[in-house]
DNA sequence: AACAAAGTAGGCATGAATGCCTAGTAACGC
DNA sequence: GCGTTACTAGGCATTCATGCCTACTTTGTT
């Protein structure tokens, strides 16, 4: 039982995918088309303001073409 | 822009963590424990009726002591 | 400086995740 | 059989993820 720091967690995974999406050299914009999802739900996902879904997850790893696991190198 | 099955995206995931926690001989109750989630939602996330948080999925993975990619090791 | 592109801020609506609860079913040993 | 533990079903309330929209700020280029 042990206790999460939500919302360093949240920012850790946005910085990950902030630096996933530079090397892949795309915009946010580019990426929400990829994934299908709103752009403004990227800008919120990067700054660690929302908690996304598992779906909106696979999206972004698909989006990104990095594995899941990459995205939670930081954690 | 690629489709995304999200009900089996979502059984998938629920299969493997029932995987998991047979493997660690654990009851749905006691991985809520670990976890500190409610009992209902194990059963729910295992049978792929509910698309849990980016927290859920950390919390699962710490719960179970797998990484957080050998949880979509069926992706 | 001026301009364009990229990103942020914030509000609002809708649907869904989660917690909480009760009742029911399944799977086990005795 | 009986009893116990494990899991499922379903409802209800609250919180929040996401989509959609407009306006604003930052960054980069010329």
């Amino acid at each position: 039982m042990k206790v999460l720091n939500e919302k360093k967690a949240l920012q850790d995974f946005g910085k990950t995918v902030r630096v996933c999406r530079k090397e892949q050299a795309m915009t946010q914009s580019a990426l929400a088309n990829e994934m299908d999802v709103e752009i403004s739900q990227i800008s919120r996902i990067e700054r660690g303001l929302t908690n996304p879904t598992l779906l909106t997850i696979i999206r972004l790893a698909s989006g990104l073409r990095v594995s899941i696991g990459r995205l939670f190198a930081a954690t």
